[in-house]
Order: structure tokens, then C-alpha cells, then sequence
DNA sequence: CTGTTAGCGCATTCAG
DNA sequence: CTGAATGCGCTAACAG
């Protein structure tokens, strides 16, 4: 008896065969009807959608992805969603992917390539279309499996030499170069830096000491806490740079959100900003510091990154050619000087 | 001819059938060593695990949802992710839910019913094993949606009388009053608001209000910012109610990063916080206020409501008992008391 | 403990 | 423009 479920249990989930059943025509042109309009009748479209409200037919995806080729599935990983600085990215990626019919299968790494591993592994079974990845730091293994499912891969926030496939981002140590080449420039030699345990904003610090001991300043002070970024970090790494008496003129953190805690911190001590300390911060436009009249900060365009690689993506899923483009994009990033001298 | 992919592209994706081959056992073989191993030899498991390891082969789990009943995935939605209160709570729930091996699927509702409906349409295709929702307001459709499909649905950051199915969360007029008593028992009397465009934000501020007013408090001047909550908006809100000359005693603020800004823009003025003005937050232990030395709170266990939301799921989908025992539990908040006085 | 059989619900061939 | 056949890769049910 090769009964269907439809048929054992009529008040079960309905299936394209109601559907079909409903209307009045085959399966597969409920499929169509629903899936490529433009291959059906209008007045059997109507019809069709009619019967697919009346049974409240909703299409089960995993039978979709199964037979056909796409999972209409994007993954997205993320360090930690804790005020996070991709924010921005995240939002407008989702958004233009939910447009183009696409859901966000969500990752968190917690900045750790073998947790990202396992997380690759995972998702992999659940065979999305594409795949967006935070960074340019990933396992072996990770990348093995990338080369061998090719699906279009993006990494996003960074910029590296040997892309796994499609890279959005810019470079770190251009940030820090930057922020040195500014502070000199404002005549700070005394620098001291509060950073979180992130690969890339540890790479933005190493890269400003490296170009302010190139030029002769003074050593810089450095207290690093564990992710993610808050603002509790930032009020006990300059408590600590406080009391090692190592705070100097300017103090650069890793991003906004641990520059609003030293901001806070030195609020609460009487300490002017800027006058007698500058802060400087890092992040994109819905961060947390923006907007602040005293903070020196290096914004980077979030939301043109999570359009950038949502464009990008379903560029490379629409073209049936397999060829990999090498798109390479330095999106850059702005230094936005808010002080008073 | 029916010849499997995997006859026709021996180098395509491997399946079950060709891990089966290699470990010279039959394809359900393969499925329970990989999936249910107890009830599989030692010895065959490994050998099954090494015939996995050499073809590189990874589940189908498309596949696995269209023939078990579980599609190992659950859905979460959120408002935004920007500066999200809720970053605890989702760290929390993907965290637990990755160990027992699901994954998630986000969704962003920008505070909007409707945008939360189109999302469950679309999500509900691919047959989550379990929702959460962040509140409790939404279109009657996907109140109909989701008590035809019959999953567990969690309701997270609320409390209301009749919820769709559980519910992890607290009273947002209980934090509204406990605020007020607060206040009033400091001597504050002339209040003011700034908040996001949140419904539940505005609820915490209404029944705020609504308090004040019983006890005869002068009326309450608020500001009210579209979402998503910056510190830009907390500066800004607090800006109009300098220029509107009603700011007064005490600024209360929808979260802790609007209480930020508010904090931001009274330093760069020179107001002494709490002595010339005091100013409220309220949000997680991650959140962006937390340890601020003067700025009283309201803190919520955001990572609690996650491992509840998380452990009340699991069990609702352990259970083959479809009966919806109606959880129900608030979680309560935490008055966090930071001035001189 | 292992194998056999029979679909899960849909989309891609091909025909008409 | 519509329909019929077929199988995507896997697991539930039953046998052995």
C-alpha cells in the first residue's frame, strides 16, 4: 500500500499534492506556480495560489533543496553577536539576502578557528549555497573542506593575500599605520593602547606600535582582556594602564565600545577628554561611540560590506560558470578626527 | 538505468551509499554508526568512521529532515542585532543548542510584526524542530501559523497572560514601578525619558510614568528616537530635553547604551553625574553600562533566559508527548543601585 | 546487532 | 504551456 502521508493524514502538514488536488492540476504545476510564475498561466497561477491559501500549504524547503540544486540557505559566521561591530554588516546582508529568498544560518566562532571548524562541519551538512566567514583565520581542515564543497565563500573584515575564494574587507595594519601617522601628526608620543583578544584588533595595535617605534616614540603600554568588547573592558584596561601609571597622551582601543569605557572611566576620575587624554576608537556607523564630540575613531562602512558580499554572493550562485572571480575588495575605512585642537 | 550521482560523478559529494561501500556494510549501517552509535558494534562503528573520514563525506541533513521527522534546526528572531540587549541570550541559547546539535537559523524583525510574519512564512518552510520569538506581539496570522504547525514556540523578554506556547522572561511594568519606587524613595521627582521607538521599551517608560504620577511626581518629559539603540540616540534624546529645559533630576533611558550617550553628552557639557543629574539604564550583564560607577540599572540575566529558552526546548522536543505544558517563568530583574548618595 | 524495503516532498529531466 | 516519470540522500519500520 504505497499510501502518502497526505493521504494517511488529511489534517497533516499538506503537500504539494493537495495542492495540486485543490487546484485542480498536477503537482509540478504547483511547483511552477509557485516557484517560476512566468512558466504558467496567470489563470492557473491564481488558481493554484488560492488552493495553496486554503490549505495553508507552506513548501517544505529540505524536499526543495534535496531535488533541486539549492539549498536557498546562506551560513554567516560571527565571532559573537556582543556588541558586536559587524552589526551594520550583519543587518544589511540578512536584509538583502532575506530579499533575494535567501535565511541566515548563524555561527559563533568565539574568535576560534576550531570552533569555526566544527561549526563548518556542521553546516556543511545543511548544504548552503554560500558562506560568509569573519577573517582570513581559519584551520587546515576548514579549508580543505571549503576547496572541496566550492561553494562561494566570503570572508569579510580583513584582507590577506591567498583568499579562499571572495574577500571583503581592509587592511588592519593600514588602520594602525594610520592612527599613528594621525597621533604623530598631533604631536602624542606617549601612546598606550587597550585591546581585546581579537586577531584583527591586535593586528591594528601591532601594526601602530611598529610604525610609532619607527618613528621614534615611546614605547607603548598595552593591556589586553578577553573578548568580546564591552565597556567594562574598556574601564579596566585603562584602570590597569592607571595604575601601572602608563596611560600617556592617547589612549587607542581596539573598538568604540571599549573606548566608551575609558571615556566613562575617565569621566569618573575628572580626567578631561581631550585635553588631558585623547581616546581613540574603532567600529562602524551603529557603534557604540559615534557621534561622541571627543573621540578620534576609525570608521569603516559596515553596511557596504554586508551589501558588497550579499551582492557578490548571489552574483556568483545566479552565473552558472563555476570559474571563481577573484573579487579582492579593500572597502577601506575613514579617520574621523573629533577634537577641539 | 537507475544509477545513483554517486555511480555517475565519483568525484561528487559522497554519500552514505559510497562511506557504505568503502566500510563493506549496508547504507542504514553507516546512518546509525554515524547517528545512533549504540546500537552499532564497536568494531563497525569504526570502521565506518574511518570509511567516513576517507571519503570526506558529510551528512546530507536535507535529506535527514525529509526522512526522520527532526530538521535539526531552530529558529530565533530577533529585532536587530545592533548594540542587541539580547546578545547574552542568544551566546546562551546557540551555545547549548549547537552542543545537542542544532543549528540556528536568524531572523531579523526590525520591531515589526509584519516583517516577523513574512520571515516565519518563509522559515517554517524548512521545518524547524522549535521557534523562538523575542516578545510577545505578533500578527494573527502567525499566531494561526504557528498553532497549526505545532512546534514549541518560546516567547522570550516577556511576560504576557496568554502566551502561543512557553515563555522566558519578565514583567516590563514591574521594571517601569520598580523604577519609579526607586526614584521616589531617592527624592527624585522630576523626571525624564529617553527611550527608542521599542515596544517594550515604551512599556518600561509608560508604566514608569503611569507610577510617577500616582504619587504625584511632576509630569515626565521623553524623547522618543527610532531603534535601533545607539549612543548617538541617547545623546541626541538627551540634547532635546536640554534645549526643551527638561531633562530634570534624573534621565531614565530604554537601555544602557542610550544611557550611554546620555552619560557622553552630560561629560562633554560638564554636568557631574550623579550630582548634578542622575541617569538609569537597563539592560544585560553585557551590556554596555554594566560597571559604571554612576549609573543605576536594571539588570536582566540575558544568558539565564538563553539556557532556560534553550533547556525548555530540548525537553518539549525529547518528549513524544505533544501535551504543551504551558512554562511560564519569569525570570525577574535586578535593581543595580551605582551613586553616592 | 544488521539488512531490506519503502517512502519523505519536491524539482529536474523529458514528452506532449 | 502542462504533465509523467524518476530520483535527490536519507531514515523508519520491520524483518532476520
Amino acid at each position: 500500500m504505497n499510501r502518502r502521508q497526505s493521504d494517511r493524514h488529511p489534517t497533516g502538514t499538506p503537500t504539494l499534492i493537495d495542492v495540486a488536488k485543490v487546484a485542480g492540476v498536477s503537482p509540478i504545476t504547483v511547483s511552477r506556480a509557485l516557484g517560476r510564475p512566468e512558466l504558467v498561466t496567470d489563470a492557473t497561477r491564481r488558481r493554484v495560489l488560492a488552493a495553496v491559501r486554503t490549505t495553508g500549504y507552506v513548501p517544505n524547503l529540505a524536499a526543495g533543496s534535496l531535488a533541486g540544486r539549492r539549498s536557498r540557505l546562506m551560513a554567516i559566521f560571527l565571532p559573537t553577536i556582543a556588541n558586536s561591530i559587524f552589526a551594520d554588516t550583519v543587518q544589511a546582508l540578512t536584509d538583502r539576502l532575506a530579499e533575494a529568498g535567501y535565511q541566515t544560518l548563524l555561527g559563533l566562532t568565539g574568535y576560534c578557528p576550531e570552533q569555526e571548524q566544527a561549526l563548518l562541519e556542521a553546516v556543511l551538512g545543511r548544504r548552503p549555497d554560500g558562506i560568509v566567514l569573519t577573517g582570513t583565520e581559519h584551520t587546515q581542515a576548514s579549508r580543505d573542506c571549503l576547496a572541496r564543497v566550492g561553494i562561494p565563500v566570503v570572508e569579510a573584515w580583513d584582507l590577506c593575500e591567498r583568499p579562499l575564494d571572495m574577500l571583503v574587507g581592509f587592511s588592519h595594519e593600514a588602520v594602525g599605520r594610520a592612527v599613528a601617522r594621525y597621533l604623530l601628526s598631533k604631536g602624542y608620543r606617549r601612546v598606550s593602547v587597550v585591546s581585546i583578544d581579537d586577531p584583527r584588533g591586535l593586528r591594528r595595535c601591532c601594526s601602530l606600535i611598529e610604525a610609532m617605534a619607527e618613528q621614534g616614540a615611546d614605547p607603548i603600554a598595552m593591556e589586553v582582556l578577553p573578548a568580546p568588547a564591552t565597556v567594562a573592558v574598556g574601564r579596566q584596561g585603562f584602570c590597569r594602564l592607571l595604575e601601572r601609571n602608563a596611560a600617556g597622551d592617547v589612549v587607542v582601543c581596539s573598538s568604540d565600545t571599549v573606548a566608551q569605557g575609558v571615556l566613562a572611566e575617565a569621566a569618573s576620575r575628572g580626567l578631561s577628554v581631550p585635553e588631558h587624554l585623547a581616546v581613540m576608537g574603532f567600529g562602524d556607523l551603529s557603534s557604540a561611540a559615534h557621534s561622541h564630540p571627543t573621540l578620534t575613531t576609525v570608521r569603516v562602512d559596515g553596511a557596504r560590506i554586508g551589501r558588497t558580499i550579499a551582492e557578490a554572493l548571489l552574483a556568483r550562485i545566479a552565473e552558472p560558470g563555476q570559474a571563481r572571480a577573484p573579487l579582492r575588495l579593500d572597502v577601506g575605512f575613514e579617520l574621523i578626527v573629533r577634537d577641539s585642537t
